[in-house]
DNA sequence: CTTGTCTGTGCAATCGTTAGCACAAAAAAT
DNA sequence: ATTTTTTGTGCTAACGATTGCACAGACAAG
């Protein structure tokens, strides 16, 4: 009773719900076959047909269904997004160029999860359910459920921002290479007190930057840097601040690293409070290149991650892998920028930006 | 020849991709809508087999495939997100609040766009290729190809923070209140020459709070405020406020309205920068509450957008016609809150939080 | 005129899941 | 002991698109 085409309207809108290869190879009078051969350019399909077709299928407002194709072809066209906390702005540029990086490339992203904390098991499900052919994973935290059941289903992975404890590539900044050039800058500008202001205890960017700052500047000869346990907010930056205001004048030091600048906003936010002069008083340096901190109130020495080059070549990667390519886990480093601005005393013959 | 059961494993991983109903069915030895009944709960299974099959299926590590069951069912379980500039912290306030309000109640989002500019048609194609269920759309831009789009397949279109010009549902806050409340306010604190730095010419919040606002200043008896194009981005409030820096002293306002609080801030930036006193010279207000604004160096005095609840309401009506409810298109306005701060002057008896 | 090579289409199976209907076996009613 | 109801499963056909294989007709070569 479906075969009969008298039955069918002859109108734009299908009876009920939208066109589909059925339904334009009714109305064309040939198979499913020659349609979907047709609207995928088959070189088999003459050409008369294959245009009337192709006008066939833009008079109903066709539009193929992926789930279908899915099905038969096993790539559903979908990566999964699992994003950090978007408070910083850091994660929300990152997540602009994922998401503009992807549809050029003709990739839809199926965003899991954006805030502090892990991804909850029940949403990491979905990355399977959804059958995403691959991962992006740029939340700081460094145990992933995400990955993990990824890695055990034969979905590829990447990592941005961090590095992957166990499994799956990652691209990262060199945040060994920038915390190191940090030090050095401050050292150069005749600093000698140094802090540094940590990130999440369990983040690798973290971890790495402040290592190789403290690493640095004891090269240089000078002490250990003071450590002052952060966080990955504006707030604990703050709180930070508090607490290096509130130190004794002769144990109060000269700079401070914030490991991201989103924690050395805070941080110069709370000290400007407390009466200091930055950098007068103390100088400041963060790490990220992020868009508020270039700003007047702030005017950030940093070192700014190439966040399009990053998110491009994570994308190359998980692409190559779910080509279906065997190829190994592979870790990319970018070196950083550096941009010098008016938050920190810089080295003699070294200008400020802006 | 794939249904000799003595080639299939035993083992946990199936041969060749994920286990599904079919090879559960035949680990078990029964048949696969008897193992969908089972895994999906079906009284008429009985309480052995379906005990059996669902540890058959942990061990198995099962997972459905949404796209298989959307294929049949019809719901993909999928939300299409539609995301403004995330330069502006409210909308990854936003992003935040849908993803985790959308996981809560067990859907997905398709992220499709997130920056400047209108969606790409081949983006928003993708709607309809991925069958979402429901469309939120938050960008700014008035004329939203994805909105057209679904309204022509009968995909549910709720807008957050902006009235739709023609279809779908909207939750908005009420921009009119708000402009209305920050005119009286400054009214109140004795300010005589208001002035306005409006956002993208093409979106209803903009006109909106712009319009209340100079309505509201010439009830009380004000000329008419100023009117300063501004835009989007801190960049525009910033141009904005170098413009206002460099009128002649007689036409400079003593309050300036910033229909967001992002472009109030580049204001203050560029007011300050150009060695004014805020609010000793003048009082800047905003609108949207977001993070930021509320730091040290704005302390902006501002009406804050209900964001959870606005999230909430636009995923209930969103999910009620998605649930086949025949509704009529709802507008819903939430009323915003004063948060009164440092960047204004205020009312005798007024006092500023934190 | 027959055999052979192309070309262009259709048939049918497949992907994983669900649901309507049929059908046994067991329990309850007569 | 037979009939009726209940209970638990299996069979089969969808959903929409793709693809290997078969096959009819056109045309060239023998």
């Amino acid at each position: 009773m479906d075969d009969e085409p008298q039955a069918r309207g002859t109108g734009r809108a299908e009876p009920n719900g939208r066109a589909t290869v059925g339904s334009l190879a009714r109305r064309a009078g040939v198979s499913a076959s020659t349609v979907s051969r047709a609207l995928r350019n088959d070189p088999r399909i003459s050409p008369e047909v294959r245009a009337r077709i192709a006008a066939l299928a833009v008079e109903a407002g066709y539009t193929p269904n992926v789930l279908a194709r899915t099905l038969v072809g096993g790539r559903s066209g979908l990566i999964g997004l699992v994003l950090g906390p978007v408070e910083n702005p850091f994660y929300a540029e990152l997540m602009q160029q994922a998401v503009s990086q992807a549809a050029a490339r003709g990739w839809r992203l199926l965003l899991l999860h954006a805030g502090p904390g892990p991804i909850e098991d029940a949403t990491a499900e979905a990355l399977l359910q959804y059958r995403v052919d691959g991962c992006l994973i740029t939340s700081a935290e460094l145990s992933s459920r995400a990955a993990a059941i990824c890695a055990a289903n034969g979905v590829p992975v990447v990592m941005v921002n961090r590095v992957a404890r166990e499994h799956g590539c990652a691209v990262s900044c060199d945040n060994r290479a920038a915390g190191a050039e940090l030090a050095r800058l401050l050292v150069a500008a005749g600093h000698r007190k140094l802090a540094v202001i940590t990130g999440n205890a369990a983040t690798s960017t973290s971890i790495e930057r402040a290592e190789s700052f403290a690493a640095q500047a004891m090269a240089a000869g000078l002490p250990a840097p003071t450590i002052i346990t952060g966080g990955a907010s504006h707030a604990a930056g703050y709180a930070a601040g508090q607490a290096i205001a509130a130190l004794p004048l002769a144990e109060r030091p000269d700079a401070v690293f914030g490991v991201s600048d989103i924690l050395a906003m805070g941080a110069m936010d709370a000290l400007r409070e407390a009466g200091l002069s930055i950098p007068g008083d103390i100088s400041i340096v963060g790490t990220d290149g992020i868009g508020p901190a270039s700003r007047p109130p702030y005017r950030m020495t940093t070192i700014a991650q190439p966040l399009a080059a990053m998110v491009g070549r994570g994308m190359d990667l998980l692409l190559a892998r779910i080509g279906g390519a065997v190829l190994p886990q592979e870790v990319v480093l970018l070196r950083g920028t550096l941009i010098p601005r008016h938050s920190a005393r810089l080295p003699p013959g070294m200008v400020p930006v802006s």
